[in-house]
DNA sequence: CCAGCATCGCTATGTCCTATAGCAATCTAG
DNA sequence: CTAGATTGCTATAGGACATAGCGATGCTGG
């Protein structure tokens, strides 16, 4: 069959991403966790007293869809929310979203090496830069 | 703010695929087509007569949410249906699937060509041998 | 000082993409 | 010819994302 698309880079981009979210997805989903819970998870504990805004800046989720996931980091022990002032709140870790946070971060660190190491050593450098250039 | 979430290529995959296919989107948007429809539409296009689950295994797409595609592109006048046999069905391009797949071709390839016109070009020729590994 | 504007967190809602489970009909291989 | 695979489909669910709007608060410039 005649297949143009797997040459195009923007199709191959697309092809990429989802098959290695996949993959991730299913290697957090054993720590109960999503993508964007991860990513917020790591943010927070890299900035205490954090605020959902900008979490929500920071990965591009918009203001509303930062309520549920922030819910569910809240209904699950990891995250705590305390007033800075009557209208934002600052979060932080607790302490059992701190070790979360740490297995959270193997798993990604485990993924990411896994991922370098299936792209040909040629390659691998051009990577990030190719990407970046195409988001930042 | 710290974000150590940047450096990490599988992070910097999954914003860049993002960013992009929602340009993508827009662009064929004003086709009145989705990414879907328009990958189906060049599968059909270059394959007269490929059935549906042929082009589900090729784009990766479940039989199940192959018939909503189908039906839009057919509700659409873009593709026709004529039975193999009893079970199977081949699909081809109208005449109007064909001037729209022309369009969607123009759009794919501007897109194509922006997209990379964005990466250095130190690291142009890297991207797809990389992206490939990841999926292929 | 305080009025107007921006920001915060949130509700409600809709779309798109994808996934699973199951079904009747049909094809195909041993 | 039967058993298993395949085809196209329904129904349903979830995740990720977007928009519009709301009450309340904070900030700032005249």
């Amino acid at each position: 069959m005649r297949d143009p698309l797997p040459s195009l880079p923007g199709y191959a981009l697309r092809r990429a991403a989802n098959a290695t979210a996949a993959e991730l997805s299913a290697r957090l989903g054993e720590l109960g966790l999503r993508q964007s819970d991860a990513s917020a998870l790591i943010l927070v504990g890299a900035n205490a007293g954090i605020t959902a805004s900008a979490i929500g800046r920071a990965l591009d989720i918009q203001r509303a869809n930062m309520v549920p996931l922030l819910k569910r980091l809240e209904d699950g022990g990891l995250i705590e929310r305390q007033a800075i002032d009557g209208k934002s709140v600052g979060l932080s870790l607790t302490s059992a979203g701190d070790s979360k946070l740490a297995e959270a971060r193997a798993v990604v660190d485990r993924f990411e090496a896994d991922l370098i190491a299936r792209i040909p050593a040629e390659h691998r450098a051009h990577l990030l830069p190719a990407l970046e250039a195409l988001w930042r």
